[in-house]
DNA sequence: TGTTATTATGTGCATATGCACCTTAATATG
DNA sequence: CATATTAAGGTGCATATGCACATAATAACA
């Protein structure tokens, strides 16, 4: 029995925030290495789909991303400037509707199918049960630790 | 049976990566909930544990949190300008090996210390089984996702 | 030993992330 | 209707992240 390694069963696990900061920046990497061909973050290429289903406001984009407000404004940003996202008023004159231009949508096409590759990358070396299994995992995780909700933002 | 929710086992499934920045974007400001007090970040955080168990230069640190070794760099600028950590010199002339000043010590003893509070709050509400099995799954991924290796960095 | 490769680190640039604070528009309420 | 509150959005600031490129010191080797 190694006492160093015993874990009594109130002391904390080990950090989990840590681990978990750690799998994520390996799996970003590992996305965008195949995402760095067409010159899209991944976080950009989340923005792409889900304007793409359904154009919506800033808000409401945050909201579903679960993205900081502010987060989403500047990521925008290089999304707007490329041209294939473009701003149109909505029914409240305090928002503005986010939507795909044509040639947004034809790059979405392209990102698409990359992002698949991608994907499939990965099933291909974690195994696609694993890969099933984390992602279960993970949502799981989601549904039940709830976003700390600090007011507003 | 309902075809439009049904997954052939040929298509990619849901994005992983997507998945698991949204639950580290949750995860960590679980933790810096805790650590707002102190004005201590979570990646911060591991930073300071990990020189205090060890003096070690940049590029080992880097190494062993896996963080990208010029984004470290910067990290521990607000640790040494707080004089947590300062900068000894190391056997090679090119190395600056980073150490814990007594302030430093003090201090990593009081971030333990909340750090210790947050980690036993995320078992509390998610159960300790289930982050214990959360870090099992964390662990198991990095021993098979392999990180990316483009050369250098 | 002189040249070449490797290693440790830094800096510039771009994006990502989140907080505090500000403005404007819509809504609620007395 | 006038005012208070709420909601959508922006900007400034600080840190986080990673790539490309640059410098200095060490190691390797012909």
């Amino acid at each position: 029995m190694h006492a160093a390694l015993a874990l009594i069963d109130t002391d904390p696990l080990p950090c989990t925030g840590g681990r978990l900061r750690k799998l994520t920046r390996r799996m970003t990497s590992f996305y965008e290495q195949h995402l760095r061909g067409i010159g899209l973050k991944l976080s950009q290429y989340s923005v792409l789909m889900n304007i793409s289903r359904e154009p919506q406001t800033l808000r409401q984009l945050a909201d579903r991303l679960e993205m900081d407000r502010t987060t989403l404004t500047r990521s925008l940003k290089p999304l707007v400037d490329r041209g294939w996202v473009a701003e149109a008023a909505g029914d409240d004159a305090r928002q503005r509707l986010l939507i795909l231009t044509p040639s947004g949508q034809r790059f979405r096409q392209e990102a698409q199918a990359t992002w698949r590759q991608a994907q499939l990358s990965l099933e291909a070396q974690l195994g696609r049960e694993f890969v099933l299994n984390l992602n279960t995992q993970l949502e799981s995780a989601l549904s039940h630790l709830k976003p700390g909700l600090p007011e507003e933002n």
